[in-house]
DNA sequence: ATACACCTTGTTATCGTTAACAAACAGGGT
DNA sequence: ACCCTGTTTGTTAACGATAACAAGGTGTAT
């Protein structure tokens, strides 16, 4: 492999000292037209590209912020990524994204990953860490964010919504309206802890008005349409007599959707449906799925924000917490 | 910011040379298991984590690939994502992510912006690249992988399929099924050359029939389920004669789909229909939309193996280039 | 006891850049 | 001509790790 020119080239070619080479191609102090011409010039021959690594050796600083999600391959998790991305552009930070796999030794490895290469800030989702991935945290030295979810103790910075407050408030929706006879479809696993705190808070709200999930459905891996087409399909086989049923997400939702509509079933009068999210793709379809928002562009957004303002010394310890309100959107399901 | 320990820090904790410690926490070259055991738990006691900056620059190698995607808040593109993550995991190489939103100045900037960080590799959606972005692939020094296309020139390695071909095919298939009154619709502007490339090579295939797109409507603006369904609704309204629409993406066939179902036109009886990328969610609609399926998560896999073969040295110039062929999946709408 | 080999540990120089300080230079006022 | 000020450029020493080589120690064969 062929070296790459450094900055000894740039600067031997241009007639100047490496450190004149230097501010001229990082624009920062003053230099006469002549030598900044001949720098560029010269940079622009040998085909310099700053070395970023040497650089932050030097400096002690990476424009770099560590994003850590459990996925990539989740509208959820691409949408707060999209909104990271907005909330770093003006400061000139880029994002890197490290991925757990709902796994939370795979969570501190990639945390340790992450922090090795010295980033100016970091955004992990969710509150739950390995022991390991939490002292990483906590000893980071940086502002760390922790995104999605704000039941449980963060240990720095936490924008999210209350997943269990959601569940609740959906339970309270579908009581209001008349439904009695209420199913579950979610994943399997403890993997998700944000759906399990929604169905927490759901269980709770049915449990207020003397109710419980009457059946359910759980499946592992990811939530598709599919599944929840098939999940909805062999629930109400088991269990006919529902009349509303909630789900972890949107994809499962509108799979139940799908199968009453390729069934007949009358929604909602026969039977009510409710996911969670918010994603998008819900207002393509023929009814509008019932569902939570859960802003997740403007929360990545805003973590970003608060990640930079931290980094430069301006934020408040009481600011540093955002609890961002879920609405309820009834949608045609409910 | 507190400084954080340094190899320095537990060489002297653990009273032995920085070499060895260094050693010791990488796990090569011999170590008494005295030793060793002090290292580890001084490492621990500090809370060292490794600066990957300075062991990058001193041994001048990078564990990291550098992938630049248009977006990331498409499916298509974090099946890719998965793929590369994937493929990638046995050599112990991270990804990094690099959006570019479809502009190809932006690309040529995040092009730059990863190589000054030195990566071992690089994979980049798309052959067209602005000039200076071409320029930076091809002086790189190191293995560039251009992904999911394959009609036009690589700079080095190239993984994909034809689009052109896929669009010819596509043609071909409609055809042979009877349907004459062919309608398009698709992106707007010269950002998605993939789809453009697919409209050639459709145009084409019906250009041998003596045919040609009666009608079409063009969007701005990503793909999604809800612009499909308007742009059927819309494209119909002008074109009612039409018995097939070809969709530049699964995401807009899905919403077109969608609005046969609200609007009672059997498909494909009334209305055929066609999209293209084989995304799982299909599966799960009340009838499937015909598709080609694209093998993103297989290319971004395969990308990354030939990316680290390549390093490795062991890629023979013949092997570099590698054209996977879409199939059809005729589904239930055509 | 000596020599040789091997295992373990240490020393030195270096990676490419930047911060901090130092020097050179130009121009204006006296 | 001289001093002062401000601009432009250069010098030196890091940053934190690793490669390459050097040396110390241990054990075994002779």
């Amino acid at each position: 492999m062929r070296n790459r020119p450094t900055l000894k080239d740039v600067a031997k070619l241009a007639r100047v000292s490496e450190m004149t080479a230097s501010r001229v191609l990082r624009g920062i102090g003053e230099a006469s037209e002549h030598t900044k011409e001949r720098v560029l010039s010269a940079a622009k021959t040998v085909g310099y590209v700053p070395n970023r690594i040497a650089g932050a050796l030097s400096s002690r600083s990476v424009n770099l912020v560590g994003v850590v999600v459990p996925s990539i391959s989740s509208f959820v998790f691409s949408e707060v990524l999209t909104g990271i991305s907005e909330g770093l552009k003006p400061s000139g930070l880029q994002p890197i994204f490290g991925i757990t796999d709902y796994d939370l030794d795979t969570e501190a490895k990639v945390i340790q990953e992450m922090l090795s290469w010295r980033p100016s800030g970091l955004i992990v989702a969710g509150l739950e860490h390995s022991e390991a991935g939490r002292k990483l945290l906590e000893n980071a030295g940086i502002p760390v964010a922790e995104i999605m979810d704000t039941d449980g103790e963060p240990v720095d910075i936490n924008v999210g919504i209350s997943h269990h407050e959601a569940g609740y408030q959906m339970a309270k929706a579908i009581l209001e309206r008349g439904y009695r006879r209420i199913g579950y479809i979610g994943t399997k696993a403890k993997l998700d802890f944000r759906a399990e705190k929604r169905l927490g808070g759901f269980t709770e709200g049915l449990a207020e008005a003397g109710l419980s999930v009457v059946a359910s459905e759980q499946f592992s891996g990811g939530s598709s349409v599919l599944t929840g087409r098939e999940m909805t399909a062999r629930l109400l086989e088991r269990a006919p007599e529902l009349d509303c049923i909630y789900y972890s997400s949107d994809m499962s939702s509108a799979g139940g959707l799908m199968h009453c509509l390729v069934k007949g079933i009358k929604v909602p009068d026969e039977l009510a449906l409710a996911g969670f999210s918010g994603l998008d793709f819900l207002d393509g379809l023929p009814m509008k799925p019932a569902t939570t928002n859960a802003s997740r562009f403007e929360m990545g957004k805003l973590a970003a924000e608060l990640v930079i303002a931290a980094k430069d010394g301006g934020l408040a310890k009481e600011d540093r917490i955002v609890r961002i309100d879920a609405k309820i959107d009834i949608g045609d399901t409910l």
